[in-house]
DNA sequence: GTTAGCATGTAAGGAGTTACATGATTTT
DNA sequence: AAAATCATGTAACTCCTTACATGCTAAC
C-alpha cells in the first residue's frame, strides 16, 4: 500500500504484456529474464497475481481464445492463465513513462531496463542518467572507504573494498556507453 | 530464531572485536566497511545489539576502562558502548571456522571475507571455493539466458543479461586469483 | 515404483525499512 | 537562528522466504 512502486508488479505486467501466461510459467520467465528475480518464490508470486487481479490490471483467461493448443495439453492440473487488461497496460505505461528516483535503485533499475523497448528514448535517458548519478555517489563512498582502509593493516578488507569499487566503476562505464548510444540515437541495433 | 546464521550479528561481533563502540559509531563502521551494510538502519542495528546482549555475546561498558578520553567528551547524550565477551569471541570464532553453504551466499560471503584476517588459510580456501561453485552455477544459468534471448528480438534485455553475465564472469576470475594466492600461501602481502 | 516436473495456493515467520519520538551539541 | 551531526530507541509495516498442503503426469 506504500507509495513506492512495487517492482514485482511492474515486472509481471511487463512480462504478461508480451504474452499471457499462468503462474508457474511466469515464474520461469521472470527468473530467466531479470536477474533480480533469480530466486522468486511462489509464495510471493501468487499473492501478487491476486493483488493485480483485485486492482483490475490483469484478468484470468482460462484459455487463450482462438489460439492453437500449443502442447499435447493432456489433463494437467487446472492452470489459471492471466492477461493484462487495458487499465493494466495504461498503468504499466504510466509507471514506465514517469520514473521517479526509485527507478535508479538496483532492483527497480533492472526491471525498468528490461522493458526499455516499451519506452521512448527520452525516458530511457532519464533513467540511465539517474542511475549513473546514484552509482557515482556510491563510487565516491567506495573510494573514500578504500583510502581509509589503505592506512590500516587489513589486506582482506582492502581487497574486498577494491573489488567493490572496481565493480561500481565498471558499471558507471557501462552506463556511459549506453547513454552515448542513446544520444547518438543508435538504438542498440533495434 | 532460524538455524541460519545471522549475518548482521556476525558482522557486529567482528567489528566490535577490533574495538568496542556504541551504536551510532558502529553503524558508520559497518556502512563504510562491508558493502552489504551500505544502508543499514538503526531500526535494525539497535535491536540486534539487544539480542547480542541477551545471548551474552556482548556487554555494555559505559566507558572503556583505563582508556584515555579520546575526544573533548563534553556532555553528549549517554552513549552505550558495547564490548565482546569471551563467550562472544568463542561464538564468532566457531561461526567463522565452520562455514556452511550459507557462507557462499552474497551477503554472508562478503561478511566472512571481511574477517578473513581472523581465520586460517584452510577455512579461507573452503569459503572461496564454495563461493566459486555458487557463481559458476549462476554463470551457467546466465549463459543459457543470454543464448535464449539472442534468438528473440529484444536488444535491451540482451544487453542487461550480457552485462549480468560479464559481472559473474569477472567475479569468478577474481575468485580464481584469490584461490591461487591462498594456495601459494602468498597471504596477500600480510 | 520412484523421482522429477507440472501446477496452485496458504500460514508463519524472518529481516529489514520508514516514520516517529526525543533531545543535546556543533557548525554555518 | 538554522542546519547538521550526534545519539538512542520503538511501532508499524513491507516484502519476501520457507514450510506445508495437495495432487497429477512423464520419464527412468
Amino acid at each position: 500500500m506504500g507509495r513506492r512502486v512495487d517492482v514485482l508488479q511492474l515486472a509481471v505486467l511487463g512480462v504478461l504484456l508480451e504474452s499471457p501466461a499462468h503462474g508457474y510459467e511466469l515464474r520461469k520467465r521472470l527468473n530467466a529474464r531479470i536477474g533480480v528475480f533469480r530466486t522468486l518464490s511462489y509464495g510471493t508470486l501468487y499473492p501478487t497475481l491476486k493483488a493485480l487481479v483485485a486492482r483490475g490490471w490483469i484478468t484470468e483467461v482460462d484459455r487463450e481464445p482462438g489460439e492453437a493448443p500449443p502442447a499435447p495439453l493432456t489433463g494437467r492440473r487446472a492452470r489459471t492463465v492471466y492477461q493484462v487488461t487495458a487499465a493494466g497496460k495504461d498503468h504499466f505505461e504510466t509507471l514506465m513513462a514517469a520514473p521517479g528516483p526509485d527507478a535508479w535503485e538496483d532492483d527497480a533499475f533492472d526491471v525498468h531496463f528490461a522493458f526499455f523497448a516499451r519506452t521512448d528514448a527520452a525516458t530511457r535517458l532519464r533513467i540511465l542518467e539517474g542511475r549513473r548519478v546514484r552509482l557515482q555517489e556510491r563510487r565516491e563512498v567506495a573510494r573514500q572507504a578504500v583510502a581509509r582502509t589503505r592506512e590500516r593493516r587489513d589486506s582482506y578488507t582492502l581487497e574486498l573494498q577494491r573489488h567493490g569499487l572496481e565493480s561500481v566503476e565498471r558499471e558507471v562505464r557501462w552506463l556511459d556507453e549506453l547513454i552515448r548510444n542513446e544520444r547518438t540515437n543508435d538504438t542498440l541495433g533495434e
